[in-house]
DNA sequence: CAAATATCTCAGCGCCGATTGAGACACTCC
DNA sequence: GGAGTGTCTCAATCGGCGCTGAGATATTTG
């Protein structure tokens, strides 16, 4: 809690390293090239499978796999169209991805 | 640029996957717990490296490891203590601290 | 100068996670 | 029902990153 440094050093053994697992949890999906450009064009709006694969270069089956892994943080969510069901859009979680970033800036900002 | 699904599905070739590189490389320098905790550390001031590595729980040569990595990345920078020059202690780069959180904003804001 | 202290560097090992490939599943159209 | 399409799952592989250990560097002390 110190800013200034002491004129003689000294260890602090009482300090303690915050809980920062829920931060580098969600910096852990971040992380990932694919995964991050999956978020930036969900953030347009919705987006299917097959354009995500289109836009980043990736192979589908892999754009599912990292899907898969943001589904399950919570960060996005499918929508089967209604027209033809065979097509999955996916949309972000805007509250869950504002909660991913209020963990993050508690660490950065 | 479309928030709602299309009546008939199709695949718009056109989306680019926009630059996610600075938001990635910062993302993956907080994956790490033990990077995470000295971010966090330092946010109430500087600390050296011993009392960084006791506050984590892990080897001085590591946290070592670990401060080079936020050096390199400019989040960090160390003071050799004038009273003591062998303890060095690091302090963060705000600056470079809120641009990082600025990337990772655009990302989940 | 020698010993002790605090930190740094780096090669090597081990493990985790991203990508791949094959197949399964769900749905539509004929 | 069968073929075709879009997506999903998962085991296997492969590469990159964190941890370790040994040694080097820098500084202080006797």
């Amino acid at each position: 809690m110190r800013t200034e440094l002491p004129v003689i050093p000294t260890v602090r053994a009482n300090l303690r390293a915050p809980d920062v697992a829920e931060a580098t949890r969600v910096a852990a999906l971040v992380a990932d090239r694919t995964r991050a450009s999956i978020l930036a064009l969900l953030a347009n709006g919705p987006c299917c499978v097959c354009e995500m694969a289109a836009a980043t270069g990736e192979r589908e089956n892999n754009v599912s796999n990292h899907l898969a892994k943001l589904r399950a943080a919570g960060l996005v969510r499918p929508i089967r169209h209604q027209g033809d069901a065979r097509w999955v859009y996916y949309e972000r979680d805007e509250a869950a991805c504002a909660r991913a970033a209020t963990s993050l800036r508690r660490l950065l900002g």
